[in-house]
DNA sequence: GACTAAGCGAGACGGTACGTCGCGTCTTAAA
DNA sequence: TTTAAGACGCGACGTACCGTCTCGCTTAGTC
């Protein structure tokens, strides 16, 4: 759901947009109930109203859709921070909204279902890579091109491993460890990576 | 497949013993060509000739048996390193294996197409998190404990988040960057880990 | 395609002759091609380059098009062979063009079928017997008046049965026993019926 | 359902027993309501009781299926009348049988709704000419043999002619015309026939 | 050395969901 | 106004696997 939709909410929407948008709607109410194994087709089509045809029109599998359904929702925080003046407080600024974002239901549900489709499936994880990984990798080498020229950090500083170690550990409690993602977990997480990667004259 | 099995490998085998095996061999080789997508129980029966009910006997379903095929080689590399003398050579000796086992096309097919299940089903994930997840925590909380001794590490060092940082960002390029998993990728994110936690008189 | 259409063939025609002629060609194509197991709208809307909706306004079904588009063919022959002075000449003249026709394998094709649709759609089997089956029966009529003033068939001939007997067997051929239609079927057929009827004082 | 079958009518069955006759049974059912138009494998379905699979497992489709449900009663009657001492006797003794079971709301459902299919599927049509229509040709050809040895039927009469002769028009009217299998048809057509093939003598 | 009974292969069964096809209806924009 | 274009709701298709259930047969292990 863009801004120009919630804008345009209450003007009438074409067959096509009222479809896609109860196709999207039954979607994520049945990946909040039940994640993505509650997630069939059939169930869509039952409780958006929506031919089966209808929604393969639009996309290939279930996995397409369910990403679909929670894309605005995966993309948004992307706007850069900006130079706060800080690095540690940039580093931060980066992770919490990620940690906010997984720490919702439906966002928590989705990636857990989600994670061995884009990890398997060649054209999903593309667009996954594409659309999001590299985009945050570019905010992050960003932050890290500021903090070298503060002198915060090392000249050599890998900014794609700072982003790994950043966003992985996250990942990590979300799939495997179970883990809770603490309130304070994107701020340790920052302390942990700007000291891993702080320049020694900053001791 | 117990080291008891290694032991007796030449010995003859009972009607199942051999139909474990059979099964077990199959669904690595299945695992192996297509990943778990290509893992089905009929696949299964068809290569190794062995009857759904034996197999069904033994495993509650697909997940379970994909699990139990790997789980050797999960679990290989569990044996604490020891007090090597050093802080960044514990650390190191901790996560290469990890890299390294992740990089075999087995396991790595496995785990990604694991992934959602581990993070999904409760009972797998509870098998995970105590037989693999938590040894290995303890395994860090060792070398943790000794750098801190060792005046290397702060003594309010998090060993849970030092193993989130070692293994996760291994865990993300496998399911997520696509990154590959080099072969100085262990040494680096231990330098990392190393310094995130280092004690400041370590300078 | 009637001759009027011939006549006018160079004429320009309307937007609605155009669309008509189209459905009606691409209709007989597809069912020269493939029988009415290849007669879809939506195939003929792809060869037409018509619109679904411009078929759906002219006839109500796939089956009332394909009957539609075959109708001359099928209506052909009826002018009555009139007065030959020889009964079994006329009843060989009735029945030649009916082997004749369906040996084609467009009408074939569409008999065979449209068969089960004709004896089982009432408003189609009422089109198809008022239009094609009376008047043929009622051609039977007069040649059976002329045979029994000729002193050739008996005043009591049914000449209903007799239209029966003569066309019967042709599409019991062409339907079920597959039995070739020969090029003296029909004059077999006829010599059968004559003699089937033929008045006593024949012999 | 064989006289067989009704012996052991109160045996128990296996599954598989019991399953194949809840389906038959069904799609009888089915088939006498709305003749081949109502018959569809998600009713027999959901008749029956028995899971598409099942289906699918013995007959490749709808109309195989469907043969299959009726294939005793086109069966029957089959076994020869043997020698009546009368050639009229026998030609009724033949036609009889067909227009009996013709006029029965089941049969006359299915063969109006299969026609097409028979005359358009190869494989059911090999198997509906080889089961069916040749054994039956077979008696009439007795039926002609012994006929031309007592002198009633010319020497060179057409045994499929005349089958196809006695046949024909009951099916015709099944068909197209729509008249009516009236009780006294059978004789009628046999009396045609016989004198379509009566030796000149017999006058 | 014969006799059980546990475990096996084989595979049919009821079931869920899949993704596809073609139907006949409805909407929109252009001619 | 009629058309081409094409999306929509719908019903049914035939398929893939699921996990369950007989069913005989094999095969140890027990008398």
């Amino acid at each position: 759901m863009t801004s120009d939709d919630k804008l345009l909410a209450n003007a009438p929407l074409g067959r096509s947009a009222r479809a896609e948008r109860a196709i999207l709607d039954a979607t994520r109410e049945l990946l909040a109930d039940n994640g993505v194994r509650g997630l069939t087709i059939e169930a869509v089509t039952a409780r958006s109203g929506v031919a089966k045809t209808t929604i393969y029109r639009r996309w290939r599998d279930r996995d397409e859709l369910a990403l679909a359904a929670v894309w605005t929702d995966l993309d948004t925080g992307l706007e850069s921070p900006g130079d706060l003046g800080d690095t540690r407080a940039e580093l931060v600024a980066f992770i919490e909204p990620v940690v906010t974002t997984l720490r919702s239901a439906l966002l928590s549900n989705v990636i857990r279902g989600l994670a061995s489709e884009i990890a398997t499936n060649p054209e999903l994880s593309r667009v996954y890579r594409e659309e999001l990984i590299e985009p945050r990798v570019a905010q992050v080498e960003l932050v890290v091109k500021r903090g070298v020229q503060r002198g915060d950090l090392r000249p050599d500083t890998d900014a794609r491993l700072a982003h790994e170690m950043l966003v992985g550990p996250v990942l990590y409690r979300l799939l495997f460890s179970g883990a809770p993602l603490d309130d304070d977990l994107g701020s340790r997480i920052a302390d942990a990576v700007l000291r891993a990667f702080a320049s020694d004259s900053d001791g």
